[in-house]
DNA sequence: ATTTTATTGTAGCACTCGCTAAACAAATGT
DNA sequence: ACATTTGTTTAGCGAGTGCTACAATAAAAT
């Protein structure tokens, strides 16, 4: 056991509160109130423990990719791209209407826009953004180099355009669209694939 | 002349400049404050204006679809369905990447999530948004009934793809995308036409 | 000239924001 | 037993939030 006084609540408990309270409203819709309340401790706890609100949401960014939006590297690990992206896809979906996370994606919902004083977690997010792209570029990479995807294609425009349809999905999902219309729209989306041409 | 004093402020170009400071840092985002600056009013003549802060959304919100957001009625009068939907994409990137203006649209900018104080006005922009999938899908089913579009596809999902690529779009610009990039996402949307195929 | 009507400027309301200093409490080390 | 370390509690800081009462001002109506 360590040195002093014993920390009376849960670390990773609290990050997950944490998260689901920036996921549902946002970064600058969270107020510590809100936060120290749902979580149950108070401010000076939570500060020693996470540092402060800035620190705190990065940190349950991190958790929430590694935890809910897990999705996307199992995806990409699928042994064809094609299988990938709809694995992707059909993951997005069950994380983004699923009854224990709020609507849509926190990358998209957490901080699209926002105050002088926040522009950071705008920025970070769209690092974070960037960082889902480039992954599914890479991957695009692999396979054409696989020979899995036609040479002609141009990974880095094709990744663009299905995160595209990843983040238009968390819009949709944040106005209130149903799974089965989300499906549809990824049939539709599907339906430009390089091989089935 | 009215009975009064007179106003010694533009009512509109006070609501331009609020809308564009709604459309950069978002409903929660944008104080008072910056906007009485920005108008450069008092905030009782704003308030003797144009009611309280959330109906000065509203109305910013309203101008935003007469003038700068003005290319999606006008993309849907083209003669066909596809000419439309490229028209709208087009549209949508010269108005997302346009220099007078922030990087992506406005009602999904605006409040895609807010605070609990906050929420009516994300459902005001989700109602919009949901306007917007409306009126793309109407122009499809006429293009049904006019056998511009093939009788056996649905308009109410295409019309769902087409939007959800378009407020994608404008996640890709509020996270810096630019305009060629923006086009190459649009290519890549439109392969999946039904005429196409 | 006076009254009426509407906007403007000043000042400040009650409240919330993120954050922190200081005292108290509970564990370990010597 | 005592000091040390660490977390918790209480209380409150300064700044900012949306908003409003009130008096001063500028026009039209009488």
């Amino acid at each position: 056991m360590p040195r002093g006084r014993p920390r009376q609540f849960d670390l990773d408990r609290a990050l997950d509160t944490a998260l689901l309270l920036f996921w549902r409203h946002g970064y600058e819709g969270t107020s510590l109130k809100a936060l120290t309340e749902a979580i149950g401790v108070n401010v000076p706890s939570l500060y020693s423990a996470f540092g402060n609100k800035e620190e705190l949401f990065a940190k349950a960014v991190a958790r929430n990719l590694q935890k809910p939006a897990s999705y996307l590297p199992k995806a990409l690990g699928e042994p064809t791209a094609r299988r990938a992206v709809e694995k992707l896809f059909r993951g997005a979906i069950n994380m983004t209407r699923n009854s224990r996370y709020p609507e849509g994606c926190l990358l998209v919902r957490g901080a699209l826009v926002a105050g002088p004083s926040s522009e950071a977690i705008c920025q970070e997010l769209s690092r974070r953004r960037a960082g889902a792209e480039a992954a599914v570029r890479r991957r695009f990479e692999r396979a054409i180099a696989e020979g899995d995807l036609p040479a002609k294609v141009d990974a880095a425009p094709l990744a663009r355009y299905i995160v595209t349809v990843l983040w238009g999905l968390s819009v949709q999902a944040a106005g209130g669209a149903t799974r089965a219309q989300l499906k549809e729209v990824v049939e539709w989306a599907l339906r430009c694939w390089p091989e089935s041409e």
